[in-house]
RNA sequence: GCGGAUAUGGCGGAAUUGGCAGACGCGCCAGACUUAGAAUCUGGUUCUUCGUGAGUGCAGGUUCAAGUCCUGUUAUCCGCACCA
C-alpha cells in the first residue's frame, strides 16, 4: 500500500476535473437545476483567509452531492474586485489597479483551486471587466430612466481618511468602516437611488422566501418600518405650517414644545423674523461639524436652542407652544420636524427636563415627573379632551380620525431606510454613465456606446476639493451632449463596490452574453438562486441592495422572479486559537496556504466543516486540525481491510441504511459536524470488526467524497470500481433497513436509570415489564417497594414509579 | 436603551417529538511497538466523600420523566442605536 500523500493525489485529480471538464454546467434545459451561490471574494492583497473555505466548501458539498443525485448544477465563482483597498494599494506603489486586481484575483483564484472545489471556471465573472461593469451601467441607466437615479445636493458622511463620501451603512461607530478615520458630515451632490420606492416590498416579499429568521429580522429592523401620522401646526401670525411625523398621535394634548433639526429650511426661511437667528446657525455650524460619533457619544446630554419670535399651536387645543431647535431631530427621517411630548417620550422627557419646559401628562398609569410613561398596553387617556378614558390604539384611530376630518393631518407610513447614496469620489469603480449638458441637463449616454470604460489616469490620488481623480482628466471630461451635440460633462463620480455585486448572480447565468445581462431562456430556467450563503455582515446591505435591484429588474420584465433568492443561510466567523477575531495585529491569523501543504485541502475541507455548528462563531484549533488529518489517514489505511463483497454484509446492513440516511439529511440540513461524526463513527465499526467489503467501502467513499474530495477519488480508483466518483450516484438508503431489530431500553426508578434490557422491536409491553423486573440492577432497586405506577414508551423506555 | 443569539466535561462540541446527558474530535492517563523519541495501535477518561451520591449559567415551577416546556434572573457575544 501506498503512502496517503495529498500532495500528490490533489494536484492529480484537481487536472483531472480540469481536463475532463468534470463539474461544467449542462445546457440542457430539461434536467432537473440546482443553483448553489457563495458569495464572491473581494479579491485583497492579503489572499485568501481561512473565512472563505467554510461557506465555499458547505456549498461545494451540496453541489457535488446534488450532482451525483442528477441535478443540473450552477456552482460559480468571481471577483468583487472594484474597491477602496486595491485603490490604496495602487497609489501607495504607483501600479495601476487593475494590474493590481490581476494579481490579486490569480492569486485567489490557484488558492481556491488548491483547495478542490467544484466550481465552474467557465462562469467566472469580474466586477471590473468592461464587458461585465457594462450592464452595470446598463442597469444603471434604467433606474435612471424610471426616475430611481436622481442628483441631488444633501449632506454626506465624508471619510476624512479616503476623501469619499460613504453610504449610511459604510459609517461604524461614527469612523469609517474602512480606514477608521473620522466621518463628518458635507454637502455634495450625489447621485441616489430610491430603494425607498421598494421598501414596502422588500419587507413584504419577505414572505416569498426561505431566510433563516433572524435574517428577516435584520432587513425588516433595518428597513424600520412605522405607522402614525404627520400633523399640521400652525406657526402664530404667520402663514406658514409645521408638519411634524409622531408615531403617536394620540398624545397630542401633551405637546408642550415642538423640535426642528438644526438643518431645517424654516430656519433660513425667517431669518428676519427670528430674534436670536445668528445663534441659531452658529448651533447648526456646531452640529455640522460634530461627527455621527460625536452625535451618538453625546447621547445622554441633550443640547438646543429655542426660536424667539417664532411660536407654533398646538392644533387641538390653541395652546401656544415654543418651538426648539436640537440634534435630536434629524432633518432625514420624517419631516425633520417633532411635536414634543415629553410625558410620554423619554428623549423629549430629557429635553424637557434639562430646559425647564412643561411635562403634561396624558396617558395615566406612570408617574411622569420621575420619567417618561411609555407603555402603550395599560395606559388610559386623560387631560386629552374627546380621547379622555380611551386605551391607547383607540386614542390613535380617534385622533387620526379627527385630524383627518379637519384636514390638518392624515395617517403615514415612515421607514427608517433611506435612498442609497450611490456616488464615489474615487477612481477604481464603475463610471457613471451620464454627462452633464448645460441646456439639456442630466442626459443618459446611448445604450450602445456602453460600456463606458475607465480611462487611464497619471495618479489616482483623491481631491481634498471632494472630487473624483476623474475630474483632472479634462480630455475625458469634456465630451458632446448625446441629445443635442453642445459640449457637456462627463460625470466623474463612480460607484460604489456595492453596484457590481447587486446583480453578479444575473451573469454568471450567461457571463459571455454581449446582447443582453443574460440571455432569457437562461434566465427562466436557473433563477431564483436556491440556496445562497453569506456572511451574517452582509445580511442587512449587500442581501437589501441586490433585492431592490432584482425587484427593479423584474418589474421591467428582464428576470422573471420577484425575489433573488429562495433560500438564504449564514455561515458563522473562525475565530483565532484564543476565541478572539482573526487580525495581523493580534498575531492569531491563520493562512490556508499551510494548512493545505502541511496537511492537504481534504483535511482543510474536513476540518472546517469538523469545526461546530456551522452559523456559530467557532475558534481555530491546531489540534482540531491534526485530528482530522488523523481521521483521513485511517480512512485511507480502509483498504488493508477490504474484503469481497457485492452487497452489504447482515453484520453492517443496518448501519450502512441509517448513515447514508444521517449524512444525506445532515449535509443538506448544514450540520457537517454531525454528517462527519457519523462517517467517523462508522469508520470505528470497521476498524472494530476488522474488515470492510467492497460494496461497503464504496458507500462510504460517496458518502465522505463531498467533503474529502480527493482522497475518496484516489481510493475508488485504487479499489478499481467502476469510472470516476463523481460520475457516480448518490447511494439511497431503504428507511425500513435504518431500523433495528433488536434494541436496548433504559429503565429507571422513580426517573433514574437502574438498568437497561434488550427486546425485539415493537416487543410486548407485558413481556417487556417482565424482562425489567427480573433485571439485576432493576430488582434491587423494587425490593420491600409497592409499584405505584409504570410508564412504557414503545421501544424507547420503561419507567417504574415506586414508593 | 432596542433587536437577535448563546451558556452542556480539561477543551471544540453532540443530544428529531420532553424519554439512557456527554455522540464525534482534541487533550490527558495506562499499555503495546521502539535503544529512545515521533508516528501508530489497544484500553480508559463528567465530577465524586464511590453511596440508594451529584450534575447541562443561576433561582423557582409543570411532569412518571426536563439540556429540551413555563416564570424570573445573571453573564457573554453580535447587530442597530436620538428613526419621534
Amino acid at each position: 500500500m501506498k503512502e496517503y500523500s495529498p500532495k500528490d493525489i490533489e494536484k492529480k485529480w484537481q487536472d483531472i476535473w480540469e481536463k475532463n471538464e468534470a463539474f461544467k454546467t449542462s445546457d440542457d434545459y430539461t434536467m432537473p437545476k440546482y443553483y448553489a451561490l457563495v458569495e464572491f471574494p473581494y479579491p485583497s492583497g492579503q489572499g485568501l483567509h481561512v473565512g472563505h473555505p467554510r461557506p465555499y466548501t458547505a456549498l461545494d458539498i451540496i453541489s457535488r452531492k446534488r450532482r451525483m443525485q442528477g441535478y443540473n448544477v450552477l456552482f460559480p465563482m468571481g471577483w468583487d474586485a472594484f474597491g477602496l483597498p486595491t485603490e490604496n494599494y495602487a497609489i501607495k506603489n504607483k501600479i495601476h489597479p487593475r494590474i493590481v486586481t490581476e494579481r490579486n484575483v490569480e492569486r485567489f483564484k490557484n488558492q481556491l483551486k488548491a483547495i478542490g472545489y467544484s466550481f465552474d471556471w467557465s462562469k467566472e465573472i469580474n466586477t471590473t471587466d468592461p464587458n461585465y461593469y457594462k450592464w452595470t451601467q446598463w442597469i444603471f441607466l434604467q433606474l435612471f430612466k424610471k426616475g430611481l437615479a436622481y442628483k441631488t445636493k444633501m449632506p454626506i458622511n465624508w471619510c476624512t481618511g479616503c476623501k469619499v463620501g460613504l453610504a449610511n451603512e459604510e459609517v461604524v461607530n461614527g469612523v469609517c468602516e474602512r480606514c477608521g478615520s473620522p466621518v463628518v458630515r458635507k454637502e455634495k451632490t450625489q447621485w441616489m437611488l430610491k430603494i425607498t420606492a421598494y421598501a414596502d416590498r422588500l419587507i413584504k416579499d419577505l414572505d416569498l422566501v426561505d431566510y433563516v429568521e433572524k435574517i428577516k429580522v435584520s432587513q425588516k429592523n433595518w428597513i424600520g418600518r412605522s405607522e402614525g401620522a404627520e400633523v399640521d401646526f400652525k406657526l402664530k401670525g404667520l402663514d406658514e405650517t409645521l408638519t411634524v411625523y409622531t408615531t403617536r398621535p394620540d398624545t397630542l394634548f401633551g405637546a408642550t414644545y415642538m423640535v426642528i433639526s438644526p438643518e431645517h429650511p424654516l430656519i433660513d426661511k425667517y431669518k428676519d423674523i427670528i430674534e436670536n437667528y445668528s445663534e441659531a446657525v452658529a448651533y447648526r455650524e456646531e452640529a455640522a461639524k460634530k461627527s455621527d460619533f460625536e452625535r451618538t457619544e453625546l447621547v445622554k446630554e441633550k443640547t438646543g436652542v429655542e426660536i424667539k419670535g417664532i411660536k407654533a399651536i398646538n392644533p387641538v387645543n390653541g395652546n401656544e407652544i415654543p418651538v426648539w431647535i436640537s440634534d435630536y431631530v434629524l432633518m432625514s427621517y420624517g419631516t425633520g420636524a417633532i411635536m414634543a411630548v415629553p410625558a410620554h417620550d423619554e428623549r423629549d422627557w430629557d429635553f424637557a427636563k434639562k430646559f425647564g419646559l412643561p411635562i403634561i401628562e396624558v396617558v395615566a398609569g406612570g408617574s411622569v415627573q420621575e420619567a417618561a410613561f411609555t407603555d402603550i398596553k395599560t395606559g388610559k387617556l386623560v387631560n386629552s379632551d374627546f380621547l379622555n378614558g380611551l386605551d391607547v390604539t383607540a386614542a390613535k384611530a380617534e385622533i387620526i380620525k379627527f385630524l383627518e376630518e379637519k384636514g390638518i393631518g392624515h395617517k403615514k407610513v415612515n421607514f427608517k431606510l433611506r435612498d442609497w447614496v450611490f456616488s464615489r469620489q474615487r477612481y477604481w469603480g464603475e463610471p457613471i454613465p451620464i454627462v452633464h449638458c448645460d441646456k439639456c441637463g442630466y442626459v443618459p449616454i446611448p445604450e450602445d456606446q456602453l460600456p463606458l470604460e475607465l480611462p487611464e489616469v497619471e495618479s489616482y490620488m483623491p481631491t481634498d476639493t471632494g472630487e473624483s481623480p476623474l475630474a483632472a482628466m479634462t480630455d475625458w471630461v469634456n465630451t458632446t451632449c448625446p441629445c443635442c451635440g453642445g459640449p457637456a460633462k462627463r460625470e466623474t463620480d463612480t460607484m460604489p463596490q456595492w453596484a457590481g455585486s447587486s446583480w453578479y448572480f444575473l451573469r454568471y447565468i450567461d457571463p459571455h452574453n454581449n446582447d443582453a445581462l443574460a440571455s432569457k431562456e437562461a434566465l427562466e430556467y436557473w433563477t431564483p438562486v436556491d440556496w445562497y450563503n453569506g456572511g451574517m455582515e452582509h445580511t442587512t446591505l449587500h442581501l437589501l441592495y441586490s433585492r431592490f435591484w432584482h425587484k427593479f429588474l423584474y418589474d421591467l420584465g428582464i428576470v422573471p422572479t420577484a425575489e433573488p433568492y429562495k433560500k438564504r443561510t449564514s455561515h458563522g466567523m473562525i475565530l483565532g486559537e484564543n476565541g478572539e477575531k482573526m487580525s495581523k495585529s493580534r498575531g492569531n491569523v491563520v493562512n490556508p496556504d499551510d494548512i493545505v501543504n502541511e496537511f492537504g485541502a481534504d483535511t482543510l475541507r474536513t476540518y472546517e466543516m469538523f469545526i461546530g455548528a456551522f452559523d456559530m462563531a467557532a475558534s481555530w484549533s491546531q489540534n482540531g486540525v491534526k485530528g482530522c488529518r488523523r481521521f483521513l489517514d485511517r480512512v485511507w489505511k480502509l483498504q488493508e481491510l477490504l474484503v469481497p463483497g457485492d452487497s452489504y454484509s447482515k453484520e453492517f446492513e443496518t448501519k450502512m441504511h441509517q448513515t447514508i440516511k444521517k449524512v444525506s439529511n445532515d449535509y443538506e440540513g448544514l450540520k457537517f459536524n454531525t454528517g462527519i461524526a457519523a462517517l467517523m463513527a462508522l469508520l470505528n465499526d470497521f476498524y472494530a470488526a476488522k474488515h470492510i467489503n467492497r460494496a461497503e467501502f464504496k458507500t462510504f467513499l460517496i458518502l465522505l467524497n463531498p467533503v474529502a474530495s480527493h482522497i475518496t477519488e484516489e481510493l475508488w480508483e485504487i479499489a478499481g470500481f467502476d469510472g470516476y466518483l463523481y460520475q457516480t450516484k448518490w447511494p439511497e438508503y431503504d428507511e425500513s433497513k435504518t431500523i433495528e431489530q433488536s434494541i436496548t431500553i433504559a429503565v429507571t426508578v422513580n426517573g433514574k436509570v437502574r438498568g437497561k434490557v434488550t427486546i425485539n422491536l415493537d416487543e410486548d409491553e407485558e413481556s417487556v415489564k417482565a424482562k425489567a423486573h427480573e433485571e439485576a440492577g432493576v430488582k434491587k432497586f423494587l425490593e420491600g417497594k409497592n409499584i405505584f405506577k409504570e410508564i412504557y414508551v414503545k421501544n424507547k423506555i420503561l419507567n417504574i414509579v415506586v414508593k
